[in-house]
DNA sequence: GGATCTCCTTAACATCGTTAAGTTGTCAAG
DNA sequence: CTTGACAACTTAACGATGTTAAGGAGATCC
């Protein structure tokens, strides 16, 4: 039907199909048949399967930055917002902090819209050595706090309905920190999300900003 | 040679190969030569790979809460000594972070450490519920460092020797702010690392500690 | 109008995780 | 001592995967 593929029409479709299979379901072939074309095709556009993925991972970057606007002026708002808009976009996509970290982008998008945010930093006080700091700390959080809330959230593909907490604080009945622990950590991602994060901002208030 | 193998021996065997061949190289049929044993006979021992996984995650984990000794009685030099601690054992094993993240442990031998440290903190008059959220959020930090740590880090396979911060600042002209942050990002993790648990731990005291 | 380049197909390969079926060793019961 | 059962492995094979090689259709250029 529609012919000539490229780069962003595979990784819409790519990125499509993985809400849909999730990573390990996230096949060349598949992928392929989503663009009626067959698998060795995508290797005109991509030197193997990693390029592809990082250039997904690109792409979620972009369509993050698209919705940008302007900034807020203070830095605790900057950089709140840019951590719920990353944590946001990665949710948007199964498995979508696996697919992110640790690719490499494919382009140099992301340099502008973090100038920009570094730029809020530095213009309230902070070195750019120290803004840097802050920005790496707290996006260092988020890919780790998503990575773990979609590791443990329900797998619909399978028959879990996610973690069993009554049968996790039975095993652990001898640990009652442990199991409260459980509760507030497999319970209700977005307020824990928020809680850490104020935390996270705080600190780097105090320890990063000014001299 | 030595028959007779177990889960133990296999989790062990698996974790010396990943250091040789990294996760992607980290086949079957690698880890059952290790133990002079065919592919299949893993299967005695593990329902599938990932089982093999998350024993692996699962016995870096103990080795981690091997030594562990008195804990530090003040809230702040348990979490520093902890997060610490976890990053050493995820560099130890090649994408160790990634082995780690988002595997489910096959025991429960994680509760009894985790109940220590927390009940730290509880001494030092967090509530159990905040205690978790700063031990989680803590965790979350370390993880999503050491991921990114280990994947942009040199890979010993190919030629590639770390990242050419040179070509970056010069595709990176027009955002300096950008360019200062990669320096920051991909120097020094040892000292970075250090600097966003500081900020974390401080924040924590302000926004979860007492009431 | 033939040559060239772009973009895709068909065919095939090695390797992977995994299953099925059979083999060996061990050890208790009769 | 034999028998049978169980544990722990091997051999063989399957389908799926990432990837490469070779070739073909269609536009474009001189």
């Amino acid at each position: 039907m529609a012919k000539k593929i490229d780069r962003a029409l595979v990784a819409d479709a790519a990125l499509r199909l993985l809400n849909e299979v999730g990573l390990e379901g996230l096949t060349l072939r598949a992928i392929a048949k989503e663009l009626d074309v067959k698998a060795p095709a995508l290797y005109w556009h991509f030197k193997d399967k990693q390029a592809l993925l990082d250039e997904m991972a690109t792409e979620m970057l972009r369509r993050m930055n698209a919705d940008l606007g302007e900034l807020p002026a203070r830095w605790q708002d900057a950089v709140t917002t840019a951590m719920r808009g990353l944590r946001a976009h990665l949710l948007r996509y199964r498995d979508g902090a696996k697919v992110y970290s640790g690719t490499h982008f494919t382009d140099t998008s992301y340099a502008d819209p973090m100038e920009r945010y570094l730029r809020v930093l530095t213009a309230e006080g902070f070195t750019p050595a120290r803004a840097a700091r802050a920005w790496f700390t707290a996006t260092s959080y988020t890919i780790g706090y998503v990575i773990e809330e979609q590791a443990m959230g329900p797998d619909p593909a399978r028959g879990e309905e996610g973690y069993d907490l009554a049968a996790r604080a039975e095993r652990l009945a001898a640990y009652p920190l442990a199991v409260a622990a459980g509760e507030a950590m497999f319970r209700d991602h977005d307020r824990g999300f928020e809680e850490g994060l104020a935390a996270i901002i705080a600190g780097i208030d105090v320890t990063l900003r000014g001299s």
